[in-house]
DNA sequence: AATACAAGTTAGTACGTACTAACATTATTG
DNA sequence: CAATAATGTTAGTACGTACTAACTTGTATT
C-alpha cells in the first residue's frame, strides 16, 4: 500500500485541494482558474502541474487543463479532510471565529498529521460538517458532496436552509454573519430587481437587500418539497 | 516596531531554535554541533548561517562558530514556546503520549500563528512547564531556563527531584516511563560503579540499574538545599 | 616547529517553487 | 474564414535548501 510515497510538499498538496474543487463543478482544471485561486502566475501553475503529472497525481491534457487521478483525488481528498477538521476543531474549543479561522487552518493543514486530525474530529464527535457547512470527508476518503443551489437560483416567494458557504473571505463572513445568515438558517426569496438587481431576502423576521455577488456564494438546501 | 520583518521559512526557525539550545550551555555553536542536531551535512549549515546573517539574527565568527543576536534569541525563545505550548495541549487535551508529542510539535510550531499558541496556552491555564519539564517561555519572551545539574552529577547518597528530560527520542521517554522517571518524582543515587559504570537509582520502593547515558539526559533539581 | 587530524568553508550541482518575457495554441467574433 | 483575444506553455532567472568533493583553517601531537 502505498508504496515509494514521496512525501509531498505543502504547496502540492494545495494545488491538488484547488484542483479538486474546480474540477468538482464541471470540467478539467484549467489554468489559470488554478493561478487564480492560488494568486500565482499561470506560467508557475504549468510547471508545478508536470510535477504532479510526473508523481501520478495528476493527468495533463494540454492547453485543455488538468484532472485528478483517483491517486490525485485521495490525496485532494484528505487535505480538505485536514482542512476541515482543523477548522471546527478550532472554532468549536479554541474560540476561533468563523470568518478568520480558514487561514489558519490552511496552514496546520499540511503540518498536522492524520492522527492528529482524528484524534480532533473525536473529539468533536466525528462531524460531519465544518463551521461554513462544508462537508468533512471521512476518514476512508468517503465524502457526501452534493452540487448544491445557491441562494441566487431561489425564485422570487422560493425558501430554502443555507446549507453552506465560501469561507475564504472573511469581511463577506462578517457581513453575512450580521445579517444572521449561517448555515442552517432559512430564508425566503421575497424579490429580486431586475437585470441582476439586487435580491430582497427575508431571514426570520428580518429583510435584507443584498447583491448578487454575494447570492451567489450562499449555498442552500431546497426545503419545500 | 519589527519593520521589514521578511517571514522566515520553517528551517530558519529551527536553525535558530538549535543554535539557542547549543550556544545556552556554553560557546558559540560550531557548525558540526548544529549539522548533527539537525542531522544534515556540516557544508549545509555554512549557507544557511550566511543567511541568517544577512538577516541579521545571527554573528558569524568564521572558522569559530554562531552567535544569536538579540533579534535572533526572540525568535528562537517565540519557536520554543510554540514547541512547549503545543506538546502541553496536544499531552493534556488529545491524549498524545508524552514520547510521541516531539515530531508533532515540531511541524506544527511552523505553521501556527502566535494567536493559537496564545489560545491554547491560556486553555491549560498558561503551563510554566511543557511534558517534559522544560520550561515554557512566556509571551513577552521571557523564560526562566535555569542550567540545571543532571541525574548523573549526583554524589551516592543525594536526592533530587527529576525536573526535566530530554524530549527528543521517544525510546527514550518510553523507558524512563516505564521506570517511573518523570518530572517531578524524586530520585536517589544508590550506588554508582566504578569507570563510569551504571548507577543504581532509588524511584519510590523501587532500585533501577541504569546507564550513564540515560543518567545524562535527565535534569535534576537540587532538593536538599 | 612540522605534521596530522578535525572542523569549517567554498564550489558546483540539484530540486522545488515562483517570476517575467516571449512564443504557441485555441476560442471568439467580425 | 481570417483576425484578434484569451489562454497556455516554454525559456531563462532567482532564491532557498540540501548534497558531495575539494580546499582552508585551526588545534593537537609528535
Ligand atoms: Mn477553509
Ligand atoms: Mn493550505
Ligand atoms: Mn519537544
Ligand atoms: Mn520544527
Amino acid at each position: 500500500m502505498t508504496p515509494g510515497r514521496a512525501a509531498l510538499t505543502g504547496q502540492a498538496e494545495d494545488y491538488l485541494k484547488v484542483i479538486y474543487e474546480i474540477e468538482r463543478d464541471g470540467e478539467a482544471a484549467a489554468t489559470t482558474a488554478i493561478a487564480e485561486r492560488l494568486h500565482i502566475a499561470p506560467a508557475s501553475v504549468s510547471g508545478m502541474v508536470r510535477r504532479l503529472a510526473r508523481q501520478g497525481l495528476v493527468v495533463v491534457e494540454r492547453y485543455r487543463g488538468v484532472r485528478l487521478t483517483p491517486k490525485g483525488r485521495r490525496v485532494a481528498l484528505q487535505m480538505i479532510r485536514r482542512h476541515r477538521v482543523l477548522e471546527s476543531y478550532l472554532v468549536t474549543r479554541l474560540g476561533y471565529g468563523w470568518d478568520g479561522v480558514h487561514d489558519e487552518a490552511e496552514r496546520l493543514e499540511h503540518a498536522a498529521s492524520p492522527d492528529l486530525i482524528d484524534r480532533m474530529a473525536a473529539a468533536l464527535g466525528d462531524p460531519t460538517v465544518d463551521p461554513h457547512g462544508a462537508p468533512i470527508p471521512r476518514a476512508d476518503g468517503t465524502v457526501d458532496d452534493a452540487r448544491l443551489p445557491v441562494l441566487n437560483d431561489l425564485a422570487v416567494g422560493e425558501q430554502g436552509r443555507v446549507a453552506r458557504m465560501s469561507d475564504r473571505d472573511p469581511a463577506l463572513l462578517r457581513y453575512l454573519g450580521e445579517l444572521g445568515i449561517r448555515p442552517g438558517v432559512t430564508l425566503r426569496l421575497v424579490d429580486r430587481a431586475p437585470f441582476d438587481g439586487p435580491l430582497t431576502v427575508a431571514v426570520g423576521r428580518a429583510r435584507h437587500v443584498i447583491g448578487v455577488t454575494v447570492a451567489t456564494r450562499v449555498y442552500i438546501r431546497d426545503d419545500r418539497r
